[in-house]
DNA sequence: GCCCACCCGTAC
DNA sequence: GACGTACGGGTGGGCC
């Protein structure tokens, strides 16, 4: 009978490699050293975890020469001798591995590579599925319809489109790419100057190796010489990068068979070996022992009947406290809930644990009886980022109506800083003096750890259940918190709260962004980047890493000798944009770096990026907001941020292009003018100021012309310039010294300028000392609303850290105003979307700016909700401007 | 191999 | 040390 389990092949070589240099000091009290045993066998263990009832078979290079030694005498020549310590721990891996039941598989005059090919392409053969255990890129040629890599201590796998992915050339010209490449660990002879992308393009471009060779005249530049001066190696480097799959071996897919395992022995060794964390788990495997529940408050919610019985109690408490555990990208598989009603129970809901020895529940059952407790507007519902429940719920259709106490979010607005940050396990120690379950005891950390999905349901279903009953213990105190200022409680109550849920509706309906545009630009950087990379290794007379701002720096200011302007904050020889634009006139090769970076940030930030935030299921790209972050109240965007889309520059606006809105409907973006400048305006009670803005005059020319002493008609580009980033230095706490600099003229001037900005702003210059005085007595600073953020360096001896905290002292109000005015009217333009039916959704939100998409019809209306929701967002003594554009797409209708 | 600090550059 | 708030890519060194 044919077996349908896949053939699990693993190269166990490149993992002793690996295990051994991740863990090169692991030894035994009595100096064994044992790093490499170790990770190949919690490797392995994963792995038979993983496929139970697979054949998985351990496959060993040996200390033999091998036929690529008779066809090339220096292959791998390079190579140091094996370290002792690794040495000495094959024999004894070797033992455990038998001990463990898996065939182990080694033949003199062969690679593992050769013995994992041919049984590969014999079960290829036979119509069998190969999984190939590896982390050596060379084997990505085996993959086919059949045959997937899987990289076990990274969890991941790929196939032929993988493969294509990842290297850019499919699993047949895998073998031309490394000769094209050479392999300098294996001494295999490549073209030199070639490396990935290069050998990649030319295999793309001429479809295999051969004819590359054929067309090597071509091909121009320094690399076309190397290549044509390389070609006679290339058939070689060719045979000595093939897998060979025709080697004479004793198994075959019939006698290759997993044994039991030997507990005894392997008992005895990892005893020897000091692997306790080991030893507990496999005796765990082999006797399971029934689970005790941790704690008698705790329940496991197995059947529809108790669900109900908790969705009751539910209602009578008028409250449930969530937590949700998701996996996969935007929570799409969720493996259970935990519920709170009231403050002394909870309980869990296991839905999708991949082991389930335990009853679960559907998610459409679970969802089934919650809908009617979340939908009902009079019952609270309590958690920690409930934004990202919102979503969950969202998604299977429902939506949750009642009030949301965020613990994370009140928390943020309690301190937006505080220390330990605003998980639940931080609340319960800082409000409650409570530890909680501690997540890194059962996920482990850094390399060892794992998926929560690999964890059993009781193992789970305690931490779970503690949360959300934490939550729900945490939130009375969090909102006493807030009411000790009643500023702080509407600032949740008013501002956080609402908002979530418009994000929440914002991150789930997604943005569209097309792919081919995306692709274009990727393709015409890739060329402009290879052409600077070339001119610039001209002009810096040594080829060297361009990337590398630590071998720029050697080439620029020891090789060139070019004079170093300034230092970075760490004492390293700056190399940032504008020390290049100083260096730009002594040498050409500050402006070619300048116009690489350009391009590399722009491709491997956006164009290349961003294509990979599509959703398969959606189309769209999601970003989160993250609300509980940034220090001032903005929101901040992660996965991807899409706050920091180049505007600025030709090349970056095409990056906007991509942002589109589907056929029959337009982008508008509204945005707020010079909010931050208002706001100082306002909150100074700066009379000038003030009359300026509701004059409806260009704030940068009226400040020119008051300092310039001109005609506010007869200012020109230059002084408004000037004007201009006094301005935004104001709102950045900037003295003279930055001045100074960004304005490169003189300190002395440069003070002037701020002097005789004070004289015709008086009102600016007392808010700055009044606020900073504030801050000394106080240690926090606080918006319109009442939102605080603390300083706590404001008192500080060291006197650039309390300089830094006097220019928080002074940007935070404003910056944090700014936040509270959009937040309240983004919630104020959802109402009107809402109430209003127009066809249109909330796509962006940056900082002053939020974009819509709006069908073509209603574009008008949507403006005047819009614009009329934004600038009575706030009351202040200078009106709330708001701009607005259209476009088919970001670019336009900014 | 994984993690993180550092440098740099993008946005508002 | 000198201009605030963010996110993230590449490099390179230290450590598991």
């Amino acid at each position: 009978m044919q077996d349908t389990k896949p053939l699990i092949l693993v190269d166990g070589s490149t993992y002793l490699f690996r295990a051994f240099y991740a863990l090169p000091d692991l030894r035994t009290s009595t100096g064994l050293y044992t790093g490499a045993i170790r990770g190949v066998v919690s490797m392995l263990l994963k792995l038979m975890n993983d496929y139970p009832g697979s054949t998985i078979a351990v496959v060993f290079d040996t200390a033999s020469l091998t036929f690529r030694h008779e066809i090339f005498s220096d292959y791998k020549a390079t190579r140091p001798p094996m370290q002792d310590e690794m040495a000495q721990q094959i024999e004894p891996l070797h033992k455990v591995i038998e001990c463990l039941g898996l065939p182990l598989l080694k033949k003199d005059g062969f690679e593992a590579d050769d013995i994992i090919g041919t049984l590969a392409t014999q079960a290829t053969a036979a119509g069998r599925e190969t999984i190939i255990s590896t982390s050596d890129k060379d084997m990505a040629q085996l993959v086919n319809e059949h045959v997937t890599l899987l990289d076990t201590m990274k969890d991941q796998t790929m196939d032929a489109e993988g493969v294509k992915e990842k290297f850019g050339v499919p699993p047949e010209l895998i073998i031309d790419y490394l000769a094209l490449m050479g392999d300098t660990s294996d001494n295999i002879p490549g073209v030199p100057k070639v490396g990935p992308k290069t050998a990649a393009k030319w295999l793309n471009q001429f479809g295999s190796l051969d004819s590359v060779l054929e067309h090597k005249e071509e091909i121009r530049g320094k690399v076309g010489e190397n290549l044509v001066a390389s070609a006679d190696m290339l058939p070689l480097s060719r045979e000595l990068a093939t897998i060979k799959c025709d080697v004479e071996l004793d198994w075959n897919l019939e006698n290759l068979h997993v044994k039991e395992m030997d507990m005894e022995a392997l008992t005895d060794w990892f005893n020897r070996f000091e692997f306790r964390t080991l030893l507990r788990q496999i005796s765990e495997d082999h006797e399971p022992t029934p689970r005790q529940e941790e704690a008698a408050d705790y329940q496991f919610i197995g059947d529809p009947i108790t669900l109900q019985a908790w969705v009751d109690e539910i209602r009578a408490a008028k409250q449930v406290s969530l937590a949700l555990r998701t996996i996969g990208g935007h929570g799409s598989r969720c493996l259970g809930i935990a519920l709170c009603a009231g403050t002394d129970r909870a309980a869990y809901v296991p839905i999708g644990h991949k082991h389930d020895e335990f009853r679960q529940l559907s998610i459409d059952v679970v969802c089934g009886s919650l809908k009617e407790i979340l939908e009902d507007e009079s019952i609270s519902t309590i958690g920690n980022d409930l934004k990202h429940a919102y979503k969950f719920f969202n998604r299977h259709g429902i939506t949750i109506e009642g009030p949301l106490w965020d613990t994370r979010l009140m928390s943020y607005v309690l301190n937006s800083q505080a220390s330990g940050g605003h998980h639940t396990s931080a609340l319960a120690s800082r409000h409650l003096e409570y530890t909680t379950f501690d997540w890194q005891t059962l996920t482990g950390s850094g390399a060892n750890r794992v998926s929560p999905d690999e964890i059993g349901i009781p193992e789970l279903a305690f931490p779970m259940a503690e949360l959300a009953l934490v939550n729900a213990r945490v939130v009375p105190v969090l909102q006493k918190e807030l009411h000790a200022d009643e500023k702080m409680a509407k600032v949740y109550e008013d501002i956080e709260e609402p908002v979530t849920k418009v994000l929440a509706r914002m991150e789930l309906d997604g943005v569209t962004v097309n792919p081919d545009v995306l692709r274009e630009l990727s393709q015409e950087l890739e060329e402009r980047i290879s052409r600077l990379t070339r001119e610039a290794y001209e002009s810096a007379g040594v080829s060297f890493g361009l990337g590398s701002p630590k071998q720029l720096s050697e080439v620029l200011y020891d090789k060139l000798e070019l004079p170093s302007p300034r230092k970075t904050r760490t004492g390293s020889r700056s190399t940032s944009e504008d020390v290049l634009r100083e260096l730009a006139p002594l040498h050409p090769l500050p402006n070619i770096v300048l116009g690489y970076r350009g391009a590399t940030k722009l491709k491997s930030t956006y164009s290349d990026q961003l294509a990979h935030f599509i959703s398969s299921v959606t189309g769209r790209v999601h970003t989160t907001y993250d609300q509980a972050n940034a220090a001032t109240g903005r929101l901040s965007s992660v996965g991807p941020n899409l706050q920091n889309i180049p505007v600025r520059t030709g090349d970056g606006r095409r990056i906007r292009e991509a942002f589109i809105a589907p056929p029959g409907y337009v982008f508008m973006s509204a945005d707020y003018s010079q909010i931050e400048l208002r706001i100082m305006a306002h909150l100074s009670e700066d009379k000038s100021l003030q009359k300026a803005f509701n004059e409806g005059l260009d704030i940068h020319r009226a400040t020119a012309s008051d300092i310039f002493s001109t005609d506010y008609d007869s200012v020109d580009a230059s002084m408004r310039d000037k004007a201009k980033t006094i301005n935004f230095g104001l709102i950045y706490g900037m003295g003279a010294y930055g001045l100074a600099r960004r304005l490169d003229i003189p300190r002395g001037e440069a003070r002037e300028f701020i002097e005789t900005y004070f004289d015709h702003y008086p009102g600016v210059r007392e808010y700055m000392d009044k606020i900073k005085a504030n801050a000394h007595d106080l240690g926090y600073v606080e918006t319109l609303y009442g939102r605080r953020i603390y300083l706590d360096e404001i008192n500080s001896q060291h006197v650039p850290r309390r300089q830094g905290a006097e220019r928080q002292a002074i940007n935070a109000p404003m910056q944090g105003t700014a936040a509270d005015i959009i937040k309240l009217a983004t919630t104020s333009a959802a109402k009107f979307l809402d109430s209003s039916g127009v066809d249109a959704k909330m796509v962006l939100h940056v900082h002053d700016e939020i974009v819509f998409e709006v069908s073509e019809e209603e574009a008008e209306e949507l403006q005047g909700g819009v614009v009329q929701a934004m600038e009575s967002a706030a009351d202040l003594s200078v009106e709330l401007v708001v701009d607005v554009g259209f476009g088919a797409n970001w670019s336009l209708a900014h």
